[in-house]
DNA sequence: AATTTTACTTGCAAAAATCAAGTTTTAACG
DNA sequence: CGTTAAAACTTGATTTTTGCAAGTAAAATT
């Protein structure tokens, strides 16, 4: 039986995690941080620089270049917040949207075809377990802290 | 319910496994690469570092420098093949072999806390989805490919 | 025997990460 | 209030990583 430590490093090994790019949008080249970045943008509207970058826990002159390049890229839009000058608000770009989108639609089939070497109650169980685990961790003191 | 997607993009982020920096282990600062690197090796005796690489799907000229700083940190061991004089084989040293351990440990324990906060059966569930993952993930034609 | 392929190293240039210092704005405190 | 401290970003300088191309030596192919 493999331990637990095992089942793990091979899922992050199969999934390519470690890979440097993610994948290509029409002829954009993007990298798998940026895939994060748009996809933590589009999870919440105008969010603070800070709090992106805390949410991928990404020292924020790192994420500030990389925020710079993007908008470069027109994929995002940084706007002063009104209520505190200090504070630059994050948002997605009409062709950032269309990226986030397209990145969506390509990882949500490449879960599909994943997923069709299952029956369907297997699926449901993963996709449950998955849920389960992700709480687990939520609620871990340990989690998300630089140990894996 | 959250899409296929979501699920994963939250365990990947709780993981932190776009961290850079793994763990510690007594005065050593060990990358999360250089942590796949010492299991990867751990799982194989004297194993060619092109079948090391590819593995990991790291880039050979990236992953012979990554070597040559583990083995200045007298972590890897490499020695010529026998066999055919192009091959090196990679090997854990003492200390590389004590890391190793260590981190082994570390994660255990880690994954035991957060799969603490789930009762025996959804333990159980739980692993046995990922087991279950990984092998869907082994017959799948798009994975390891760099898509995520 | 000549050519191709494989396994690995090295050089170079680009991208990314880290750390320290600096700016501006807000919050906190006596 | 006014001064000081803290927060949110940016920028500069240095180091690490990465990726690609080119190079070497050994094995395989023809």
């Amino acid at each position: 039986m493999e331990t637990k430590r095992e089942l793990f490093q091979t899922m992050v090994k199969r999934f390519g995690l470690l890979n440097r790019n993610c994948c290509e949008v029409g002829s954009l080249d993007i990298t798998m941080v940026q895939s994060q970045i748009l996809y933590e943008i589009s999870k919440r509207s105008n969010a603070p620089m800070q709090e992106v970058a805390d949410a991928l826990g990404t020292d924020i002159s790192t994420f500030s270049r990389q925020i710079q390049n993007m908008i470069k890229l027109d994929l995002i839009k940084k706007s002063p917040s009104e209520a505190d000058k200090r504070i630059y608000l994050l948002s997605l770009t009409e062709q950032g949207n269309k990226v986030a989108q397209e990145i969506q639609r390509e990882m949500e089939a490449h879960l599909d075809e994943i997923f069709s070497h299952m029956n369907e109650f297997e699926k449901e169980t993963v996709l449950r377990s998955m849920a389960l685990l992700n709480g687990a961790m939520a609620k871990s003191s340990v989690c998300c802290k630089p140990i894996f």
